[in-house]
DNA sequence: CGAGCTTTTGAAGAACGTCAAGAGTTGTGG
DNA sequence: CCACAACTCTTGACGTTCTTCAAAAGCTCG
């Protein structure tokens, strides 16, 4: 993963939701970055820290976990290639959860000082960083819905939906057909569910033939079968481009 | 509620987290203002629509609603006087759910014509807006915990924590007392239970001595107390000055 | 006073969690 | 290349939380 990449990775994240002009890309490429790997299990940043640089995923997965004074965890979001995983620290500072790196990961980091010189020479551009973190609320309003009002197996639908539409879009999913780097505590942390429980789901998902699924290669042999069991309308995820 | 006080209002959300220059101020001042009022029960924005101006909360309170094709409802945001309820609209354009009001209502719209103004003229103010969708998405990932991992019990003690600190700040709590105009039905589609259980939850929750609850009027005797039984933490609320 | 809404209660059942243990898999060191 | 340890997945049994259904009681407002 070079330099280049990076910048290649980053400005393919706006492309899908708007075009950006020569002088976006020459402003984007103008930004130093910070290329850092690493390991699985890994913590990237700590829950409760203040924070002066954003990282931008290159390679891996990763998530944001909060975790509760009872020992429990929840994954409040995953994040794949492509996710500025938490730009909000822009705005922020203060970070409310850790990220963590589900598998071996690339990341670049932006300081937050590179970013506000383009709040102040690019209104376009500035809008279209804020953009990608109103789309971040509106999954997160989506998990939302589904830990509140679906039960396990269509929450678990509702992800497998979610995750081939967005692994599709940068090239980790073809005809349906993805991998998950993911143990099942981690995706019961994901959907409020206990390890048990979550095994079982897999298992009924699978019985129910809306997936196939043997380690951690997927296949969903109908989407949109399994999209409407869901629930999943993909309107949300904002991949659709306007001028912004 | 005049046009001054709507400015007023607007300028007193973003005070609580950085200062605000002449020129700032001026600027908001410059916007126009669309003043509406809806009664109880009415649909402000309708879910799945495209939107062309945000909505900025006067008075009463609305909640952002999705509606699942099971006919379920999930509540997935609560907002009061000086939230800045659809901002997010700004930028995505397409609204995922809907917003209603919980009480009678009065709301500021602001044309998204005048929003994209200030990101041209004051990069400054242009962070503030962004900041203000942010902290929306640091309490929906706290939504998103407590969904997740907190029994109903702690739920709702968590709830009325936040909306406690949050009511307070715009003077609408005052020594921890406060009203809350909502039917446990709604309650219920914010946390995710059945009212059934939203009743029997709220009755627990009195009966412990956590809370005083009589029709609307809750008094929280031993803030810290409940604070500490629920998880509850304030910082993700943001309600601290800084260089924004 | 009555209609409609909201809260409350009871009873039964479904969904999900916990505990415990066995089976399968992966990785590591000798 | 094998043996063992550690991790992950799976299963069974049982308990708890929460939902559903149904109905009664309380409240509000014309």
């Amino acid at each position: 993963m070079t330099y280049t990449d990076a910048y290649e990775r980053l400005i393919k994240t706006f492309t899908p939701r708007d075009d950006l002009s020569p002088d976006d890309v020459a402003l984007l490429r103008s930004m130093p970055l910070r290329i850092v790997t690493f390991g699985k299990g890994e913590e990237i940043i700590a829950q409760d820290s203040e924070v002066s640089e954003s990282c931008l995923m290159m390679t891996g997965w990763t998530g944001r976990a909060v975790y509760l004074e009872s020992g429990k965890r929840q994954i409040t979001a995953l994040h794949i290639a492509g996710d500025f995983v938490d730009l909000h620290g822009f705005t922020l500072k203060y970070m409310d959860h850790s990220v963590v790196a589900l598998t071996a990961t690339q990341v670049a980091f932006v300081r937050h000082e590179e970013l506000k010189r383009i709040t102040q020479v690019s209104p376009h551009l500035t809008r279209l960083l804020w953009l990608l973190t109103t789309i971040d609320g509106a999954v997160q309003r989506t998990t939302i819905a589904s830990l509140g009002r679906r039960p396990a197996l269509e929450r678990l639908g509702h992800l497998l939906c979610e995750l081939d539409c967005r692994l599709a879009v940068v090239g980790l999913a073809d005809e349906h057909r993805f991998d998950i780097p993911l143990v099942q505590e981690e995706l019961a942390d994901i959907l409020g569910l206990s390890v048990v429980h979550m095994n079982r789901t897999i298992q009924e998902l699978r019985k129910g033939g809306l997936v196939a699924w043997q380690g951690s290669k997927v296949v969903i042999p109908d989407f949109s079968k399994l999209a409407q069991f869901s629930g999943f309308d993909p309107r949300y995820l904002n991949f659709i481009k306007r001028e912004r």
